[in-house]
DNA sequence: GTCTCTACCAACCTTTCTAGTAGGTTTATA
DNA sequence: TATAAACCTACTAGAAAGGTTGGTAGAGAC
């Protein structure tokens, strides 16, 4: 599996804020129910999200979550980078990937390169705007 | 990840065979030396090949692998569906997954769908014989 | 007929990742 | 000061990844 629930649950979410811009800061609880995922898991993704500067929170009774720039400003690449970590189709091509001997004379390589750059410009590609509702789906985020 | 050792290692054994083509039944053990694979782990994985027809085994003295067909008959989806099981880019997406209650109005779903669609054509494109060290490569399996 | 080489098979193991949960602390508003 | 919210640390059950152990069965050479 390439994206696990924690990048898709997160994209979920900045699509959730893009819907409710405008509408001030929305509580963890708020998004959580709408979403259908726990708000303790949720929580967690979020925390990645605000530690990256995606997404601005306020504490305190009114407070909750907003989005810290427009939704056409955040790639889907981008999100799923700091939320899974990794995008890599393979473990040799991971930034953290201990160099691997046969690199050079690896029949398989060159393979698993252009895939994973074919991945990376797919992502990078879309936006969140791309993904809201408002968008016909399928059509406009074509790569 | 994508595509872990179980896949990788079993297209790495493909295409080792592959270019031993012609010289009989070779045995586990000199492809394992030859790819730096341990010999029981790789065990596990040639079963699942020769399971599928994949690869003949020989038993007894003289005995080893080898590729039942042409290598150009066996393309690079067919070996990691074999092995992997699955190549979806998200759960929601796999052939055993549960039916998700908001697929219809998921925001996300046409993206993995259109994903899912490229990864499965791009492997799809590219056969065994194109990855054989007589091949140029980075060029010759273009999508 | 038995020795050796080989594939084949079932079970087990360790480490890491996934998908959460629990419980408390801090900050802002009413 | 009560309450609503984010924030923080730690824990956990289950699954998957990446193997290992210890055998059984078949085929050829002597």
């Amino acid at each position: 599996m390439l994206v696990s629930t924690r990048g898709r649950y997160a994209l979920r979410v900045m699509i959730d804020l893009a819907e409710h811009q405008g509408e001030g800061y929305i509580p963890l609880k708020e998004i959580a129910e709408r979403q259908e995922i726990s708000e303790k898991y949720l929580e967690n993704i979020l925390k990645i999200l605000v530690r990256n500067k995606v997404l601005i929170g306020l504490r305190g009774k009114g407070g909750g979550y907003r989005l810290a720039k427009s939704p056409d400003l955040y790639t889907v690449g981008s999100i799923l980078r700091m939320t899974e970590g990794s995008l890599a189709p393979v473990a040799c091509l991971a930034e953290d990937a201990e160099r691997c001997s046969r690199m050079a004379s690896c029949p398989t390589l060159p393979m698993w390169t252009k895939l994973d750059k074919m991945i990376t410009e797919f992502f990078d590609s879309i936006t969140i705007a791309d993904l809201m509702s408002s968008s016909l789906p399928g059509d406009n985020y074509v790569i």
